[in-house]
DNA sequence: ATGAAAGCGCTAACAG
DNA sequence: CTGTTAGCGCTTTCAT
């Protein structure tokens, strides 16, 4: 590709050696170089069009100026500006970013790690679940770096960036409980992920504590399909609830589209509270109260901190909770006096 | 990175040349090899927790097994889907994705495509606008292999994948007809996009022929918030027209949100339709009526496309465009009577 | 300031 | 079936 014009190639044209060549292209060794030859250098190498060759400047400097991105499901509109802000940093950086959407599905998850490992990036931001636990311990071992990013991991040593979560549920609970609401429904996400599980653990707590009665059901996935189907579900246990909290947005998403059909009003007959503020989480109808939580922070954050182990080589073992917010839109209002939802 | 085992430690490990373990680790050339000497292979590989150095395969080979796909905005909804159909057709065929997010920018554009063309990807996936216009021509001179997704760009001989637009919109100017409108708007995006201007193009002969009258304004870019900006102007003006429609949801988003500050109804003051049926555009507040555009299908036929190209290494240049559906939503209803927008 | 030589890790010819 | 040899394109000593 991009036919076959090397560093010989633009040497022969501006009649010099290869290494000299090298030099006049790389801003660092430069200087090395006479003014005119670096000129006469860079004019051989634009008649000629030669674009190096990174693969090779990298087996032989043993730097791939890469970082590897694992994400569970680029769908998820939480994770374009987590993507946004790590491109945004490392980018300037001379730093290429590899992702990897593993879909959700372990075997792909394995196979996008091997890719990234067989490229030899310098570095990996980690914003999967990993349902290979083993995984992480064994790529700390081997002197890979890494940030998680959103979502932890247990007790390995990587540094681990994340909005606030518990601080997050406290502001909902604080809420449901001004406006009313006794009785609740948590909806929690799947429990390999460290989200659904902090976040869980917090609102049952958070409930207790406040005298609200807090029922946990679970989805199977982080998606609008499955909230929908746990709302179903629930709905049709005629149970008496006057709130939802989900663990996502999308997952909350997927309980305002089950009220609808169920033809309960929202924020009226039920209040629905998300998690995340994803984008467009404003123009749902309702919109959607939910945590405001800095998505691209995230990943500027952890960028940064995958930049400075890789540049320190150290790993240290770092956890940064960046704030989060409360944003109140039309999904919640005060506890209907009658409590409880009733499904038609 | 991932400590320095290399193929000449898994040869001495295993007691056998350094080819033979690239033999019996590669399954092409396996075949070659004794059972009996694969299997000591294969194990001397995992205890030293082998992994193969892509980089020096790939400059031995020249073969990157690298794809490069442009996309001019990650969080615009459309694009995931795209992505997703792209990887799920090259991924088991090995080839790599390497995503470059040029943010709309000119200068990060140019910055990705260079980066992509350094790591010698076999081939190119182009979605994004290019507003570099001679970029495309050159590329294809040097033999870069291409296809271009979604945005057409003239007259480069590339394969190009894409909705069908024109269709599209017809299908709109006859659901307008039949509801009564016969005033309309068009909010047309950048002309620099070749969907935009197709579009509007479409539009402005549909409604011509149709006996409806349309007025075409243009926004920035393509995003909510230039749509919402249009639709302030335009309702500022007490211009009549009982409709709007924009050339992608994401303006028809930015058009409700406008409505809803200025406490007009959707649909009853005014009908607003988008186009691409993005992610999320059923749960706008209205559902947003709009053309339901096979996201993830032109992602995959651009990968189908560019993976034959690469295997054929010819560059044929197919035109392929995929059918299009309407998709009524709430944001769509009859013309009120007193035609026209009252803005407050 | 420039050239010569070596080598990053791998695979493909060519022997044997 | 396996070993030898060479070289992909680049950067980096080490000389000069």
């Amino acid at each position: 590709m991009t036919k076959a014009v090397t560093i010989a190639d633009v040497a022969k044209l501006a009649g010099v050696h290869a290494a000299t060549v090298s030099r006049a292209l790389n801003p660092a060794p430069q200087a090395q170089v006479s003014p005119e030859t670096v000129r006469r250098v860079q004019k051989a190498a634009k008649a000629l069009g030669y674009v190096p060759n990174a693969m090779a400047r990298s087996l032989r400097t043993s730097l791939s100026m890469t970082v590897g991105v694992t994400i569970p499901d680029l769908t998820n509109p939480i994770f374009p500006p987590m993507i946004r802000g790590i491109e945004n940093f490392l980018a300037p950086r001379g730093y290429t970013t590899l992702l990897a959407d593993t879909d959700g599905r372990p075997a792909l998850e394995k196979a996008a790690m091997t890719s990234l490992l067989e490229r030899r990036v310098d570095g990996l931001i980690i914003a999967t679940g990993l349902h290979d636990h083993a995984l992480l311990p064994k790529l700390f071992d081997q002197g890979v770096r890494a940030v998680l990013a959103n979502r932890g991991a247990g007790k390995v040593p990587y540094p681990l960036v994340t909005g606030d979560d518990r601080s997050g549920i406290l502001m909902i609970v604080e809420l449901l409980y001004k406006l009313g609401h006794r009785s609740v429904v948590h909806v929690a996400g799947p429990d390999n992920f460290s989200t659904s599980r902090t976040r869980r653990e917090a609102m049952v707590q958070a409930c207790a504590e406040a005298g609200i009665s807090c029922k946990v059901v679970s989805a199977s996935a982080l998606t609008a399909e499955d909230g929908e189907k746990v709302m179903d579900d629930l709905l049709s246990q005629r149970q008496n609830f006057t709130a939802v909290q989900a663990s996502n947005d999308l997952l909350a998403l997927g309980v305002l589209r089950s009220l609808r059909r169920h033809r309960l009003r929202c924020p009226e007959d039920m209040s629905v509270v998300g998690f995340n503020d994803m984008p467009f989480a404003q123009d749902f109808s309702p919109g959607l109260t939910t945590i405001r939580v800095p998505l691209e922070d995230i990943g500027t954050e952890s960028a940064r901190l995958l930049f400075e182990s890789i540049q320190s080589g150290k790993n240290d073992s770092v956890l940064v909770r960046l704030p989060v917010s409360l944003v109140v839109r039309g999904s919640t209002c005060p506890a209907p006096k009658n409590k409880g939802a009733q499904a038609t």
